[in-house]
DNA sequence: GGTTAAGCGGACCGTCGGTCCGCATGGATA
DNA sequence: TATCCATGCGGACCGACGGTCCGCTTAACC
């Protein structure tokens, strides 16, 4: 976007046609079984044209995570709170764990996809650093006297492709996310705040941090 | 070990010479500067012999890992506390992270590689699920109250190789090992004042997943 | 020395991510 | 509508990879 030109039409179409190719792909078969190859021919496209849309395998996945991960983005960064800002960083927090965890439950095989064409990169990817630049200013200010860097990488690191496939039973699809929010909550000292439900205790041994955000 | 048939000799030094070749060429290059060919070539034995011998790259890693690890498993089943049996179970599970830290930190390389090779199957790999096996037995009973299978995962999760290298600077290289102690002290709640008075609640919010992982 | 199963090596295979470059075309301009 | 060229296209091509196969060698036991 705010390029000097602006994209060619037949370039936008082709876009989408590999963004699609890809995802059905990626329902159809595991990871491996997107390779770039397979991705062109089912999009009706050239190999090089998906180079030189995305760079490579790995930008190919990014881009097509990112997409999915865009209102995450947006309700974050502008949105109401919890997700957006106004709320208690511990609500924020815990509202965007759950996020987090809703577009990984279903979008595994494409995070464990994405995780093995990164492979060294995957810590200097934008998305990446931006997901934790968020949640470590969350950190930061819900428990100051942790190290919020690194709790943050560690919560980050929960959400990989494998292990989501690996403890999600069939029966229970959103286990993930609730393991996620507990850990969340262990972490964090469990205080109130919860989901609605069982609100009912309310600790104030940490004192948290009066809504303020940024 | 044993096997019906006891190990040919040459076999056996063919074993080690690849071992030996595998992590010259990953001491001086990148994880993916390990590629079956040049190992073969380095150790002076054909290809085939390598994967008769490990079976897959990931084999080959990950008998590479094991052997790098051995002690500390050792140390864990059967050593004197705090790591072997004996300890209490807080201070155990410290002393096991440490152990595998100060393992991390000086393979950071080979375990990216593994991870990089294992992509799905590492968590059916049986040295990950002997070290999950321990630790949330440990977590278990160090807090009863929590999820223990995933925060075992969980903890694991922060030993990936490329994350290491990600938060070691050249002139701290203990500061993962640091780092995960503390995060781990976060989650037990600190009993920082005292050590075995832990001024901490019990809370019995109900945690209580069913222990099992798929 | 003879026998035989275990081990060996490297040619071989299919596939991959990525590059390259001659050709087609969208779209602004006149 | 005719001209023009930057942009984009596509698929042949490349080197490297993990993994297999099979005819030959050899260690170890009788």
């Amino acid at each position: 976007m705010a390029d000097g030109r602006a994209e060619r039409g037949d370039a936008a179409r082709n876009r989408v046609a590999v963004l699609r190719a890809t995802e059905r792909l990626l329902a159809q078969g595991g990871g491996d079984h997107v390779s770039i190859d397979r991705v062109a021919a089912l999009a009706g496209v050239g190999k090089g044209t998906v180079f030189r849309r995305f760079g490579s395998r790995a930008g190919l996945l990014q881009a097509l995570l990112e997409e999915r991960s865009k209102d995450l983005r947006e309700a974050v960064t502008g949105g109401p709170p919890p997700l957006g800002p106004g709320a208690p960083a511990r609500e924020r927090l815990l509202a965007f764990l759950d996020g987090l965890g809703s577009i990984a439950e279903g979008n595994a095989i494409l995070l464990a996809a994405h995780e093995q064409a990164c492979a060294e990169d995957k810590y200097d990817d934008p998305s990446y650093r931006s997901w934790h630049g968020h949640l470590s200013a969350l950190v930061a200010e819900a428990r100051p006297e942790l190290d919020a860097g690194f709790v943050a990488h560690a919560l980050l690191a929960v959400f990989d492709g494998a292990l989501i496939r690996h403890v999600t039973p069939p029966e229970d699809p959103r286990r993930f996310t609730r393991s996620v929010r507990s850990l969340a909550l262990a972490l964090l000292g469990d205080g109130a705040a919860g989901n609605g439900e069982d609100g009912r205790h309310l600790r104030a041994e940490v004192a948290a941090h009066a809504p303020e955000d940024r």
